[in-house]
DNA sequence: TATAAAATAGTAATTATTATCATTTTTGAA
DNA sequence: TTCAAAAATGATAATAATTACTATTTTATA
C-alpha cells in the first residue's frame, strides 16, 4: 500500500475530526479545504484502512457507513436528536466476546455495539423547554 | 393501521422463517409461493411494523436491513462463511443498558449488539477439511 | 351499502457505494 | 537520477438497497 497525498489528507482530516464522520463527509470537509480529492477516492481508502485495521469502520448507526480513527474496543453511541456520534468505553461490558463465545461455541472475530437514545445536551436542552413552557 | 392480506402473509414469512431475512427475501419467497406481493409493499409494511414494535429490524450485518419476529432482547451473530445469523441471549452483557446510562448520562432507547465470526458448523467443517488434508 | 382512510402495485427516483479504466503518482532497483 | 512496475487517482458509469409517487384497490365502519 503506498503513501499517497490523498490517503495522508484522508486519514488527517479523520483524525482532526471527533465526530466518526462518513465518506461524505470527509470528501465535503476536504473539498472545502481545496483539496480536491475525488469521493471514490475517499471510499476506496477509508475502506483499504479499516481492512488493514489502521482505522475502524462502524455500521448500524444511520444509512450510511462512518468511520473512526480510534481502533481501541470501545462502543458507540447515536442521538436521535442531533444525530451525533458519541464514544462509550468497553467497560461497560467485560468479558463480552469470551462470554458469547461460551455460549455459541463459534469463533468471534469482531463486534459492535450501538446504542440509541438522547444525549446529554439534547436533554437539558429539552428540559430548559419545559421550565420556559410550564 | 389495516390488516392487509398482504401484511398478513409478510409477517407469517417472517415468523416461519428462522433465517432473519431481508426484505428482499420475504419478496422472493412469498413470489415463489404465488403471492405476487410488491417489493415496496414488504419494505413498507416490514418498516411499519418494527416502528411499531411489532416486529425487530437488524442493522449493522450486511448491505441490507434483516427482520427479526423475536422482539425480546437478544443479540446477533452473523457468520462470514455461510453467512448466517444466529441469535445470542441477552444474558452474555447483564445490565448493559444502565451501566451506559450510568457512564454517560445519555438516555438509551434500544441498542443491538452484532458478532462477527464463524459459526460452529463452519469451523467443524472446516476441520474436518484439515484432516483429510493433512 | 357508501364512504373515508389506509394500503397496494408498479415504477421512478434517490442514496450509498463499488466498478471501470485511462491517466498519474509512487516506489525501489539499476 | 532514471526508469519500469505497481499502486493510486479522478471521473464517471453501474449497482444495490431503499424510498417516493400515484393511480387504483381494499378495508373498516357509520
Amino acid at each position: 500500500m503506498n503513501f499517497s497525498r490523498q490517503r495522508r489528507k484522508i486519514l488527517e482530516t479523520l483524525q482532526n475530526n471527533v465526530v466518526h464522520p462518513s465518506a461524505e463527509y470527509i470528501h465535503r470537509v476536504l473539498k472545502e479545504e481545496k483539496s480536491n480529492i475525488s469521493l471514490a477516492t475517499v471510499y476506496r481508502n477509508l475502506n483499504q484502512m479499516a481492512e488493514t485495521g489502521e482505522i475502524k469502520k462502524i455500521n448500524g448507526l444511520e444509512d450510511s457507513s462512518h468511520y473512526d480513527h480510534n481502533t481501541h474496543l470501545h462502543y458507540h453511541f447515536f442521538c436521535k436528536k442531533c444525530r451525533r456520534i458519541f464514544d462509550l468505553p468497553s467497560e461497560i461490558s467485560p468479558n463480552l466476546v469470551r462470554k458469547a463465545e461460551m455460549v455459541s461455541g463459534f469463533k468471534i472475530d469482531t463486534h459492535e455495539i450501538v446504542f440509541h437514545g438522547e444525549c446529554k445536551d439534547c436533554r437539558e436542552d429539552k428540559k430548559e423547554g419545559e421550565l420556559q413552557d410550564g
